[in-house]
RNA sequence: GGCCCCGUCGUCCAGUGGUCUAGGACGCCGGCCUUUCAAGCCGGAAACGCCGGUUCGAACCCGGUCGGGGCUGCCA
């Protein structure tokens, strides 16, 4: 088969959904100036209506409202979002900004990982909308540390957390390493400002100190509980006044706390469900909260995409900024992924490291590919996408709302389709480092060549680069290991010995040998012996490579060389005795 | 226990009141091709958790129920 033709097949056939997608992005692109999202143009204080934000439209952007806005139709899914660019235009006129009236806002959207472990693919697929995000409404794609936990953070944990973003293409616009207009962007670079506002919550009665020990709020939990309240329901701020200690939040009890999640529609918490929250530890360092929330704040992030373990903290970061104030971002909380057997990913369950992914040899634009559709779809019936095309396309609104196990054998198929994809001088050069790690010594240019004659047939054959190397590996070592299963399945069989004595006596007596005079010596041996192809030529294999599966054989004996091939059968005949 | 979120094939998605005898993809099963294995091609099995309600009509709207998940820390 034509190399890549599976892959190129497809993105043919769907010539319209390129169409589509170009017409989206160009969508994009027309938008006014002031709404594209220019990095730097970003005008902090009025584009968001404290307490409001359910009513703050950004223009050619899937804001707000979620499933419950009328609007929705006009720019959600399918011919809707074909549509896009008519609906954008309504949109636009709609809300266009008046004189004098609302001021210009830039999509500015953040990952905040915790050096505290390796980066699960949760947080990964978090990381990729977000960029999607941002690169589809041409904003900014900002990467921050939060290591508040400095009991256990890494500097170790960081590098591979950057270093996995990068092999996946998550290129950030500001943050730690490239800087920006508003770091530093490591949250232990940012103590001083967090006292600050620690101080000023405290000081405006937000916020209190309290140095109760762990008993008694325990206490107070115990008794909420007995009363089938909310564990947190007692507590608040007490009688004394403390100056040491932690410091809490007091949250205000006299109204409920409601948003509108731009996935999940309207969520509402009672008041009394909220505890007063520490945000500042009697260590002197901030609580995820109150960091988390103040540098959303100062980093002017409009949109907060996260995972839904973090919805129930929500009405605490919107309270914190209304407290602190600032310009509240939006939030749209992403389902979350699970493992295999349906339990929730972990640092410590499941698939952790983008590094191990790498290793194996997968393609960092296939993995994209598959990750974007945990939770999201291009359209119904499309899986294979470029990132080009995922971009055009993303919608925050038509993120999915339940969570999504990770499948690791889909991803292994299309991982697979990308490596098809790949030309074949693409297809060598990428696969080189795993073919010699996996061989475990480097391979000389002679051998080089041999890889390449084989390559395309490797190619075709493989999920991942590095199960490439396991394929070639009987070309590479001198002795082959006979797979013991196959042994004994195909050479404790009569007329073995023939097969190979016979095939022995034609190849040697070959003046070429390549496939054709090695396919055209294994035939004749076939007939000389009167015996079928499929029975014949497996214990060759086995002889050969070592196992009954393998690339196709005459290839690989031609490829091997008449010298090889030869000392091959013949210790296998010595073996058969 | 309390609060919040979620519920379409085994898995990931499509589906936003009639065109749904529910569509696509992975996987699975069968067949074709065939020197093995893949790939490719053809075919097949496979789902709206349950109960009510609204409606002429519900996978789609509402309520309840059951189930799953999250949070309930001086972790994030």
């Amino acid at each position: 088969m034509d190399q890549g033709q599976g892959l190129r097949h497809v993105l043919s056939a769907r010539t319209g959904d390129r169409d589509r997608a170009r017409s989206a992005r160009e969508a994009v692109d027309r938008l006014p100036g002031q709404w594209r999202g220019a990095p730097g143009r970003v005008h902090l204080g009025h584009g968001l209506r404290r307490g409001r934000i359910d009513r703050v439209h950004l223009p050619g952007h899937d804001v707000v409202a979620g499933r419950r806005d009328p609007d929705r139709h006009a720019l959600g899914r399918g011919a809707g979002r074909a549509r896009r660019h008519d609906g954008g235009r309504d949109r636009r006129h709609r809300n266009a900004p008046q004189p004098g009236g609302e001021e210009v806002m830039t999509v500015r959207v953040r990952i905040a990982p915790s050096p505290t472990g390796l980066v699960h693919v949760g947080n990964v697929r978090a990381a990729l909308f977000n960029w999607m995000f941002a690169r589809h409404h041409g904003g900014v794609f900002i990467l921050r540390i939060d290591d508040t936990d400095i009991e256990r953070s890494e500097q170790q944990y960081e590098d591979e957390i950057k270093a996995g973003f990068r092999w996946l293409g998550l290129d950030w616009d500001e943050g730690v390493d490239v800087g920006g207009a508003y770091g530093p962007y490591r949250q232990s670079d940012r103590m001083d400002r967090y006292r600050q506002v620690v101080d000023q919550l405290v000081e405006s009665g937000h916020a209190y100190y309290d140095d109760r020990s762990t008993e008694e709020l325990e206490a107070l939990r115990q008794k909420a509980q007995h009363e089938k309240r909310h564990p947190n329901h007692y507590i608040r701020r007490p009688d004394r006044e403390a100056t040491s200690g932690v410091v809490r939040f007091s949250v205000p009890q006299d109204a409920a706390v409601e948003f509108d999640d731009v996935i999940r529609g309207n969520v509402r918490f009672e008041a009394d469900v909220i505890d007063d929250f520490v945000i500042y530890r009697s260590n002197g360092t901030p609580t995820y909260h109150l960091a988390s929330t103040t540098d959303d704040l100062d980093h002017a992030i409009t949109h907060v995409i996260r995972g839904e373990d973090l919805l129930s903290s929500t009405p605490k970061h919107i309270l914190l900024s209304r407290a602190i104030g600032g310009t509240e971002p939006l939030y749209a909380h992403l389902p979350l992924i699970m493992g295999p057997d349906g339990k929730p990913l972990s640092k410590r369950h499941g698939p952790t490291s983008l590094k191990e992914f790498r290793d194996r040899g997968f393609l960092p634009e296939a993995f994209r590919n598959y990750l974007s559709l945990l939770g999201w779809s291009l359209d119904g019936d499309q899986t294979v996408f470029t990132t080009e095309e995922a971009i055009a396309a993303f919608e925050l609104s038509d993120v999915s709302k339940n969570p999504a196990v990770f499948d690791t054998t889909k991803l292994e198929w299309m991982n697979g389709e990308y490596i098809r994809a790949l030309s074949e001088s693409d297809f060598i050069e990428r696969v080189r480092p795993h073919v010699e790690s996996g061989l475990g010594r480097r391979l000389t240019e002679a051998e080089w060549a041999q890889f390449s004659q084989m390559a395309p047939l490797v190619q075709e054959r493989s999920k991942f680069f590095s199960d490439a190397a396991e394929q070639v590996r009987f070309l590479f070592t001198d002795e082959v290991d006979y797979d013991e299963a196959s042994w004994s399945k195909v050479m404790e069989k009569d007329g073995v010995v023939d097969v190979l004595r016979v095939s022995s006596e034609k190849l040697a007596g070959l003046e070429q040998f390549d496939h054709d005079a090695v396919e055209a010596a294994l035939r004749s041996m076939l007939e000389a012996l009167e015996i079928g192809a499929r029975k014949g030529l497996q214990p060759l294999r086995v002889a050969i490579t070592g196992s009954q599966v393998s690339p196709p054989l005459f290839e690989s004996i031609a490829v091997l060389g008449r010298e090889r091939s030869l000392a091959r059968l013949s210790r296998c005949l010595d073996r058969l005795g």
